[in-house]
RNA sequence: GCCCUCGUAGCUCAGGGGAUAGAGCAACGGUUUCCUAAACCGUGGGUCGCAGGUUCGAAUCCUGCCGAGGGCACCA
């Protein structure tokens, strides 16, 4: 256990619970007065009728902190402010760095865990609305992951509907071969647009690509071999863009709406057995409690539509059901934009009514806005089309690697491209990452890819200079060196990267990765506070240990911060 | 019309009911015989959209208003 704030925090809450008769917060913060703060005093006064100083006094006289607080005092209106030995930071970050885990516990509590992201439709481009739900999803998973909770990852793509008539029609009417060689090249929304404008101007291809959809959805064969080949060719290439943005999404995660299919039926009549089902408009529909529409009548979830088929409310609610009953998953994230909020919480609402979302089983929409262009207005190529996501990687490597190529015309070019591969993805991923998800922001490629302020690319730069003091040294950190605090920017090091245990656990709990972002860009400001003011390599003996330790575990925390965002590290740049 | 989200320094954004609201960028001034100057130090810059309320204490919680965006039946 290094995470200083809540061995305080249990600390505290003892001698807290002994004045108060009864358990009370102790209100445990940083501070800037001294190292941490504890303002419970306060609040406990009005309840005890007593003067917050002497309450504060009192559970600071109860408390047992000889071990790990220096000074301690009574501050203002009744805060009590504590100043923490050195020798107890020394000793945390003794097994801190002894540790593979940098301090950081696994979950008490592991749950099975079901992230629903990404899910691009199938025959159709990833595009630049497809950034967010990927990069927030993975980093979720990431996250999850290695605080040991069983993460299931769900690539719920667009595999089925209607559009499947027209793309089946046009594939044979290019013939298979020629077909799958447009596909293979990646020309997703060629084939898809060509297919479009076909059923739009052809009303003999149109009722070819009705019926064909009525052939799909009744299991035909020959229907679902090509279809099959549609769906493969994308999910090939989802893959090859996933590979070339490091998300860990692969061929076994794709769960897309046609794997549902056959869960329908069974989600349907029960729904009816449960009473919950009513026509509406000659759809079968379900009405959750709490929405109303427009006209103010009840808002219906259409699970079943006028003409037969399935609506899309159905497959989220066979989803729910398959990932609570059958996988046994408790925590259901999804990772999907805001304009969706209130269907999910209608379908979520209705999954609690049937009982397929019961404690301590929860859904949690994981929301975010919208990526806007220069103009403050959705992302939009020149011409106004969508942008393609590809063309978004590709065109961040690039700047990354003429930016690379300025500043450090000594790498060879290999190191360069693998740089600039880092950078450029890695810049994408934190201007997404370091803001509150739930906002707007505009994409500005200039302040991305800046090499200074809170970017991606800073914090990969700090590491590859500490890196470069090993490499100039010669020298391996021995991380069960002594660690020394003497100067004031080793001891404010040392608060920060005791803080990691503390910001990882609580971006999981919140979901809110900004606050991970955050912690780094201030854990790389203390570190080169360290940098400026205590030098590594001319020390000497226990110092220069004490300092490679340092180093080593900020580079240790720098890395797998980012690692956990999905962002990689470069050795120099 | 109803509902949801957002509004903090010139710009981009942090801010878990607690003390004098913080970073980065930009601006201005400075720092290099020294481990990557892709850096660092300093300075200026604020009616926390507006108005009430709750509280010992509000950028934070509640209500109303203003402004921006989004959602509200067979697309997902």
């Amino acid at each position: 256990m290094t995470d200083l704030e809540s061995v305080l925090n249990d600390r505290l809450a003892v001698a807290f619970a002994a004045v108060a008769g009864a358990p009370a917060d102790p209100v445990v913060r940083r501070s800037q007065h001294a190292d941490f703060q504890a303002d419970g005093a306060l609040p406990l006064a009005r309840r005890l009728g007593r003067a917050p100083r002497d309450v504060a006094a009192d559970a600071l006289a109860r408390a047992d902190l000889a071990d790990l607080v220096a000074t301690a005092q009574i501050s203002g209106p009744g805060f009590i402010n504590l100043t923490l030995r050195d020798d107890a930071l020394a000793g945390l970050l003794g097994v801190m760095s002894g540790d593979e885990r940098l301090g950081v516990p696994t979950a008490a509590v592991p749950e099975t865990v079901v992230i629903d992201y990404s899910a691009p439709n199938v025959a159709k481009e990833l595009h630049a609305g497809h950034l967010r739900t990927t990069v927030i999803g993975d980093a979720a998973a990431r996250i999850l992951e290695w605080l040991g909770h069983d993460v299931r990852r769900a690539n719920h793509i667009g595999d089925w509907g209607t559009p499947f008539g027209m793309l089946i029609e046009h594939l044979l009417d290019l013939g298979e071969t020629e077909a799958m060689q447009e596909l293979s090249v990646g020309d997703l929304n060629g084939f898809y647009q060509a297919a479009r404008v076909k059923f739009d101007a052809d009303p003999v291809f149109a009722e070819r690509s009705r019926g064909r959809v009525v052939a799909l959805q009744a299991g035909d064969d020959t229907t679902l071999r090509l279809w099959r080949l549609l769906v493969d060719e994308s999910e090939k290439y989802f893959l090859a863009a996933y590979d070339k943005m490091g998300i860990t999404l692969t061929a076994d995660h794709f769960y897309g709406e046609s794997y549902y299919n056959d869960m329908l039926d069974p989600v349907v009549d029960a729904l009816d057995g449960l009473g919950l089902l009513r026509e509406s408009d000659g759809a079968q529909c379900v009405f959750p409690r709490g929405f109303t529409g427009r006209d103010g009548e009840p808002m219906p979830i259409i699970v079943r539509k006028r003409d037969g088929g399935y609506g899309y409310g159905a497959t989220d609610l066979a989803a729910i059901r398959h990932r609570t009953q059958d996988l046994k998953a408790t925590w259901l994230l999804y990772v999907v934009g805001s304009p969706q909020q209130q269907h999910l919480e209608m379908v979520f609402q209705c999954a609690r009514e049937a009982g397929w979302l019961a404690a301590p089983a929860r859904a949690v929409h994981v929301g975010f806005g919208q990526v806007l262009g220069a103009d403050g207005k959705k992302l939009a190529s020149r011409a106004g089309d969508t942008v393609k996501l590809v063309e978004l990687l590709d065109e961040a490597v690039i700047r990354a690697a003429a930016i690379v190529r300025e500043k450090n015309p000594d790498l060879d070019a290999e190191t360069r491209a693998e740089v600039a591969r880092m950078v450029g993805i890695g810049a994408i991923k934190y201007v997404d990452l370091s803001s509150d998800r739930i906002k707007d922001y505009a994409f500005d490629w200039d302040r991305m890819l800046s090499f200074s302020g809170d970017t991606g690319a800073y914090l990969q730069y700090t590491y590859a200079r500490i890196n470069s003091i090993f490499r100039r040294g010669g020298v391996v950190p021995d991380r069960s060196a002594a660690v020394l605090l003497d100067q004031p920017a080793e001891r404010a090091l040392a608060m920060e990267l005791l803080g990691f245990a503390a910001v990882v656990t609580d971006a999981a709990a919140t979901l809110q990765f900004h606050r991970l972002t955050g912690y780094l860009q201030h854990l790389a400001g203390a570190y080169t506070a360290f940098y400026e003011n205590c030098p590594v390599l001319k020390s000497e003996g226990a110092v220069l240990a004490s300092r490679l330790l340092l180093c080593d575990l900020t580079a240790r925390v720098i890395a797998q911060g980012l690692d956990l965002l999905g962002i990689e590290t470069p050795e120099r740049m």
